[in-house]
RNA sequence: GCGCCCGUAGCUCAGUGGAUAGAGCAGCUGCCUUCUAAGCAGACGGUCGUAGGUUCGAGUCCUACCGGGCGCACCA
């Protein structure tokens, strides 16, 4: 779960260098070394990893793989880089206190040619000092002024948000946060599904039942709008199927919605701000950024769809195939080895999704200015986007300027390997998955808590739950199909958001009780305190916060996050078991309380770029 | 058929070409007069789907096969 890349230069701007890790010290240091022992491999991978060695904090691997080249035997070759990283100028052994080298470590050749690095107690210290010293905890903003779009959540109007909308949202969330600490300047847009014929039918249905009570005012609490219209959807669906009559006057509400008729419009945009309404409920209760500012539904681009589907005509991209407008590819083929279409314009002049995906590129590269572009978006569509990607290179809507990314995620299973569904087969709601998720902690807290008053088990059970939903999604990879019991979920033992959560309000009950006494909460740790064997794996872990956000910010993998927090918490777990700190004498209380100011504000950071509260008592 | 994703402990999953493959859950043995036991320690548990190949070194890269999921013309 660690390492010591993350260093890409790509968007590296100079003066924005936060603190730099023991690690990429020993990679700078390293690589100077190859530069002076084999010149025509100064660019060499110094191959810098966490050692699992007792006594030794990372490893160089360099030696091994550049034995060959060099023409001697790795053991020999690590040698000469450990001289060159002792024999630093004007650091040689006569030149008094401290170790002869120039990195703050030990450094040795192990086995067939590994070079071991073992820092200095004080190096340690130092590196504490300087991260609490800096309010962003030394990390760099690679990503300063990146414009970035992050299209996520992607809810349809009048439905309920199910299960498979949680992970678009929470995983979107997330990059967002992550992005904007990194210095993007993070464009969040919901992509809304507001329009399209269901719609018509809809407006119609409820034209003619307007005893229909739907919109939230007029609804029960426990309700919601989306609820109610997700219903009346399915009885206008059943009269559109059963009665002729009733799908003839519903398909010219589809007609009169498109040409704009007022009181139609009217009766769809009080439809939209509703389900906004239903939908801001669940994501402040999820508690991702996302506002109804943020939306940027389908209709938004409904005016441009025609322009994009002529210049893709008037380029020749797109042509006519069985009624409809077509894009094809060679390179993506289907079933009979013929080219896939993306279908642009339906057979009866409809515009598909592709066209408003289409719409959604050139409007964000070309008015809104994008530098990079993610769409959170289930992995089955990867087909779509890598068409709708090619064919907006071909219109020149997508400069090569501009990285574009389908950030694709699995399915969510149910324990079972089936996709997830109620006991009696329904689509399973979101916001029964958080009831669900909340009663679970509520009977944990009470367990817990006997005596604690009914509004604070309340509000810990609910931040608990969510927490335990939010991280149980976001902790396995991306890519993967993420099978889930609720059950389990819930347990709150164990690798969960709960463990998060409790590590920092542990770490907060510390200072708590600490800074009081002391008031000089803000001193820096003395170097000259030996590092007990806790202290350093948690210095370590700490100090290799900023390579994993710069990781994520790469390669939009939330999970190789929760994986570093997750570590750091059982790092600082472990010395919290075998280090104490208010009781131990000066200088050491200092010095683990400033490794507890930190702990605490690394792990919180780490939590809200997930999108996690960090409580300071549960 | 073609394409994408995936096969790692009984279950759910991490694992970035490096030394002896790690967690959690379940089960077993212990630890609360101590900064919160939603915790910790220990033992148990593996032919990393199979077979080749590349490499000083492969769970990781390449090829083939086996097994599973998803996608492949007007739903989004």
């Amino acid at each position: 779960m660690w390492h010591a890349g993350g260093f890409s230069t790509s968007r590296r701007r100079p003066g924005m260098t936060g603190v730099a890790s023991l690690a990429r010290q020993v990679e700078q240091a390293v690589g100077t070394a190859i530069g002076a022992v084999l010149p025509a491999r100064r660019d060499a991978d110094p191959l810098i990893r966490r050692s699992d060695r007792p006594g030794v904090d990372v490893q160089s691997n360099v030696a091994l793989s550049l034995a060959g080249a060099a023409g001697r035997p790795p053991a020999q070759l690590a040698g000469q880089l450990a001289d060159q990283l002792t024999a630093a100028p004007g650091a040689g052994p006569a030149a008094g206190t401290g170790p002869a080298t120039a990195l703050p470590a030990a450094v040795s050749v192990a086995g067939p040619g590994f070079l071991n690095v073992t820092f200095t107690d004080a190096a340690l210290w130092g590196q504490v000092a300087a991260r609490l010293a800096d309010d962003r905890l030394g990390v760099d903003t690679p990503q300063a002024g990146v414009r970035t779009v992050v299209d996520y959540s992607s809810v349809n109007v009048a439905k309920q948000l199910h299960v498979g909308h949680l992970r678009s949202t929470v995983i979107g969330d997330a990059l967002v946060r992550v992005l904007g600490f990194l210095g993007a300047e993070v464009i969040r847009e919901n992509h809304l599904g507001d329009w399209g014929t269901q719609f018509g039918m809809l407006i119609q249905y409820l034209v003619e039942h307007p005893e229909a009570r739907w919109q939230h005012d007029r609804l029960a609490a426990g309700t919601t709008a989306v609820a109610a219209l997700d219903e009346l959807y399915r009885a206008a669906r059943a009269a559109f199927d059963a009665d002729p009559a009733f799908a003839g006057r519903a398909r010219k509400r589809v007609v009169a919605l498109q040409s704009g008729d007022p009181d139609t419009l009217a009766a769809w945009r009080e439809i939209v701000a509703e389900s906004q309404h239903a939908f801001q409920q669940v994501y402040d209760r999820l508690g991702v950024l996302l506002t109804e500012a943020d939306a940027a539904g389908e209709s938004r681009y409904n005016d441009a769809l025609p322009g994009v589907v002529d210049e893709l005509v008037r380029q020749g991209i797109a042509v006519p195939s069985a009624g409809a407008l077509c894009v094809f590819d060679p390179a993506f083929t289907g079933r009979d080895g013929a080219p896939v279409p993306l279908i642009v314009r339906k057979s009866d002049g409809g515009f598909g999704y592709a066209a408003t995906d289409l719409a959604t590129v050139r409007d964000r590269v070309g008015r809104e200015r994008a530098d990079r572009m993610l769409y959170v978006v289930d992995a089955r569509q990867a087909l779509h986007f890598r068409q709708v990607f090619a064919a907006a290179r071909r219109a020149g809507w997508l400069p090569g300027t501009v990285d574009v990314e389908h950030v694709a995620f699995g399915a969510v299973l149910g324990a079972d390997g089936r996709p997830y569904r109620t006991r009696d087969g329904g689509t399973a709601l979101l916001s029964d998955l958080l009831d669900a998720a909340v009663t679970s902690a509520r009977r944990v807290v009470r367990d817990k808590n006997p005596t604690m008053p009914d509004a604070d088990a309340d509000r810990i059970a609910e931040l608990c739950g969510i927490a335990a939903v939010k991280y149980a999604d976001l902790a396995t990879s991306r890519q993967q199909d993420y099978r889930f019991d609720p059950d389990r979920m819930v347990a709150f033992t164990g690798n969960t958001g709960v463990y998060l959560l409790y590590a920092h309000t542990r770490v907060a009950a510390i200072l708590r009780r600490a800074e009081p006494a002391t008031g000089d909460g803000d001193a820096p740790p003395d170097p000259a305190v030996p590092v007990a064997p806790a202290e350093r794996a948690l210095i370590l872990a700490l100090d290799g916060f900023g390579a994993v956000v710069t990781e994520v910010g790469e390669s939009l993998e939330p999970h190789r996050l929760c994986g570093y927090l997750y570590e750091l918490a059982r790092a600082f777990t472990a010395f919290y078991e075998s280090c104490p700190v208010l009781g131990a004498a000066e200088p050491v209380r200092s010095n683990r309380l400033a490794l507890c100011r930190l702990t605490r504000r690394t792990l919180a950071q780490g939590l809200t770029l997930l999108g996690l509260p960090a409580p300071d008592r549960l």
